[in-house]
DNA sequence: TTGTATTTTCAATATTTTCTGAAAATAAAA
DNA sequence: TTTTATTTTCAGAAAATATTGAAAATACAA
């Protein structure tokens, strides 16, 4: 391929593909793709020229970027416009995406399944029984994947590196 | 409150909420959920029954919960009809689930990475350079995860557990 | 065979999610 | 202040996804 353009353009999509699979907006993922393998920060209208969007959707996906803590606006002396860049070491997105994953999904979820087994307590039977002890596993496992989260959520480089490597 | 069935819909409600933000099809989740908290194996007239879905719906999601290797077929000697169930233990699901995202994921976008990054090896300029750089350290994480995720689905109990363990 | 139970498929429909584009709001400059 | 640039909002449109339900296919029994 002779223009890098066209190369990247592929690469986004390909990004927006896995990000779709992982439950995330494809235009978000498409936005991500774009501003790490971009060199300098870009405005919304760049945004929106390159990627065939809307102002309306470039712009509510950036913000969800930034909610995510993916990405952030970059200030320049002198211009108006906003300028948005992401974060181009992996690890680190991995981090930003556990902590706030564990924040918005899996915390909600143990304290749902507490409360049902708290609900189902005194319910009789053996089938009662088989929903709590199951209820039980699953909330045990989240508990275990919480404190993952967390813990790779609040680490350096370094540490994510070493566990990595120690998982391979 | 009084009654089981109430509790394991509530259970299967969030259970649904959690599979969505994570690129899981509800109603698939929802089955999941139903089949985890269940006794017995179900029928696909059960299924239907309880979640208030039609029958092609509960066919294709329980065949889907089947191909990821989430739910099993159980056959009943001297019935006609198919029944379900899934894997109780979370680790299991864990392992299953980690194993089919690496191959219909991962790998594909490692693959997808690679070619991205052939096309633009002869690209010139600063910004091909970026590009380039990003692409190589993306793959490298991938192929981290990938490796990652290929143990995890190959692994026992005891080593599961161990690893999570650890990393707590 | 023929009849009956069960599973599978798939076109049509419904629902959910995403996106657009223009208007309103805000912020900075003149 | 007024003008101009930029961001934000949001109702309606479009697209994507999920669901229905009935017909076709299959499997089993009589």
């Amino acid at each position: 391929m002779d223009n890098l353009e066209e190369v990247q353009n592929k690469f986004i999509g390909h990004w927006g593909t896995l990000g779709s699979a992982w439950g995330v907006n494809k235009t978000m993922t498409q936005i991500h793709a774009l501003l790490i393998t971009s060199k300098e920060a870009l405005t919304t209208d760049e945004i929106m020229q390159r990627l065939s969007i809307s102002r309306g959707n470039a712009h509510s996906n950036v913000k969800e970027l930034v909610s995510w803590g993916i990405a952030k606006q970059v200030i320049k002396p002198g211009e108006r416009k906003d300028y948005y860049t992401a974060e181009k070491e992996a690890w680190k997105l991995l981090c930003t995406i556990a902590r706030e994953r564990k924040r918005r999904e899996i915390e909600p979820a143990i304290d749902a399944l507490a409360e049902c087994l708290n609900e189902s307590k005194d319910l009789l039977g053996e089938d009662a029984e088989t929903f709590r002890k199951q209820l039980t596993e699953l909330s045990e496992f989240l508990e275990m994947a919480e404190s993952i989260f967390g813990r790779l959520g609040r680490s350096e480089k370094t540490k994510v590196l070493k566990w990595m490597m120690k998982l391979i």
